[in-house]
DNA sequence: ATTTAGCACTAATATTTCTTAAGTGCTAAT
DNA sequence: ATTAGCACTTAAGAAATATTAGTGCTAAAT
């Protein structure tokens, strides 16, 4: 158990530290805490001891462990009530009616990017929760044609589909099958029901059955597992603990790495959470702080990276913001 | 004009330094000369002279100028047969009969960037050259639908459309009288024709024109102007030429920037163009290989864009051999 | 008239030494 | 428990030095 005075010098510390990320001093600190530098040394010296706080080298200040992060986090850290101004420029997305709810979404995702100079992340749900809504075709010429599904939550997929020598009215017969049959089944299930409940049917019904039920059965194996979008991805080359050229590929390539998205979007509770460091499997310097939203039609994940230290105060309370806006 | 020995060892510079990425020495040159350093040297002299060989400092090995991967790519670079394992896996993409062209190209481009570590981008036709082909319009529920633009050359765009007290009788209306009054219009005139020719039209058929004649209209000018498709942009960050972050935001900004790609896909001719350094209009230590392609459908350019110490030749038959194949 | 050997010269790079500044930990006095 | 004071450590910067890989130039050789 820490004393007042050891949570106060740790929260200062890490606040401090996320401000001019270079190590905190023991003089630094006496100011403010109205004793000796001797005195902030040995609180530090015990914090230390304790797995809080770390040194960079033997007489280098005070920087803050992960744990430290942590207990910051989790039990020092203040509710911070947004900037007016960042408020405000936020409100007028959301009160902006003619947009659509994704759109909000990118939208305030974007703005909170360019103000914080961290990278955000939408997951939409995954194509186990977006039921088929309807599919159309379009085509193109005698030998290719357009594949649309959409999705309940309002997904849009397409494909480039090519038939040699298969007439549109039996493409149309197979599209208006599938409409009857199989709407609202979970895309992901879709290639299973196309094998069991349409294949037999079209293989009766339709002509050339073989290379249509084909084509469509790749449509939706190539669905898109999961609707992603990244914003703000060159802001990690403005962090300072970013500067070796390694390190951000590493980064990059994470980033564009499905699993590394799908584990973002996973068990969570309802809260925001926060994933420091190691645990934000991402870099051991960077932070994950992220929430799910639900609402009547649609659900997902909204996720802030940057720095390990990262204004977590801040960026918190605008995840929060933007939950309530997004569920109201 | 340059000696016959001269344009040899030019070439033999530029090829060295592409492939060790460190200025040439005068004694590297001399063994496959058999002559001295001195007369290499000497060579070099008049070469930096004529503006196509620079020093690093004073005392330092010759690297090629910008002029002198011009002279080198215009005068010097011989035809190279591409590898044939790189030229097998490009045909097996080509000769799968499944794939639709616009796929064909993506594949290629990725499987390109993936041997080369440079970095590709196709570029499709812009918004200008597609001519509208069908809309279609997906109701989710009271309040929101999606539209569905489609163009004849198989680009697909879609709007999430809140439109609150809006019957989709009315909608649909709509959509029929677009669907029947503006198919084949340029994507990029659809705006004026809608202000002209359906505006006064559903003004007089359509209750709350009003309402859905500006979520239309929204529709289209929120047209993407162009397909843009970007691959191995991380391979950038593997190149030595850079490794300074400010550097490399640069470019990463420079590439998301739709001036930058507008001009990529500008005033070529129908050959492999090669601009190098500043003419690249990215940054003056890369160079965009480019070639336009046009098929009885579709149209658009694709771009390799590396260091300026590219391996020119491979790249040039790379993407000859991909224009042709498209082209068939 | 070229080519070359030889040598003085240059700049980058690495290593070493020194200095300074910003910290710490520890001890003994308060 | 706090603090003043001091010895000590390290990073960071500056200056001195050596090494290396190259050059340009000159005068002799072909």
């Amino acid at each position: 158990m820490l004393t007042k005075r050891q949570n106060n010098i740790l929260k200062m510390i890490v606040e401090q530290y996320i401000k001019l990320a270079k190590p905190v001093s023991s003089k630094l600190l006496c100011k403010h805490f109205k004793c000796s530098s001797a005195t902030i040394r040995s609180e530090m010296a015990s914090l230390e001891e304790l797995g809080l706080l770390e040194k960079t080298h033997t007489s280098s200040g005070r920087i803050p462990s992960e744990n430290g992060y942590r207990y910051y986090v989790d039990h020092l850290m203040e509710f911070k009530k947004m900037d007016l101004e960042d408020m405000r420029k936020l409100q007028i997305i959301f009160k902006n009616h003619e947009l659509v709810l994704s759109d909000c979404i990118s939208k305030s995702l974007q703005l909170i990017s360019d103000m914080t100079s961290y990278t955000s992340i939408v997951l939409g749900t995954s194509s186990h929760e977006n039921l088929l809504k309807q599919i159309d075709v379009v085509p193109l010429d005698e030998s290719q044609l357009i594949v649309l599904v959409v999705t309940d939550k309002g997904h849009v997929e397409h494909k480039n589909l090519k038939l040699e020598d298969v007439s549109l009215d039996e493409v149309k017969k197979t599209v208006n099958l599938i409409n009857k049959l199989i709407i609202g089944t979970p895309i992901d299930e879709i290639s299973t029901k196309l094998e069991y409940e349409i294949k037999p049917i079209i293989g009766q019904y339709v002509n050339q059955h073989e290379q249509i039920y084909n084509a469509f059965y790749t449509v939706f194996t190539d669905f898109q597992n999961q609707n992603i979008n990244i914003v703000g991805k060159n802001n990690i080359l403005k962090q300072p603990e970013f500067s070796n050229v390694d390190k951000i590929r590493d980064i990059f390539n994470k980033l564009e790495d499905h699993e590394t998205l799908e584990q973002i979007s996973e068990d969570d509770d309802n809260n925001i959470n926060i994933y420091i460091g190691r645990e934000s499997h991402i870099d051991d310097d960077m932070t994950v702080i992220k929430t799910k939203f639900k609402t009547a039609n649609d659900e997902g994940t909204i996720a802030i990276i940057g720095p390990k230290r990262m204004e977590y105060d801040r960026v918190v309370s605008m995840l929060e913001f933007i939950k309530e806006n997004i569920e109201r």
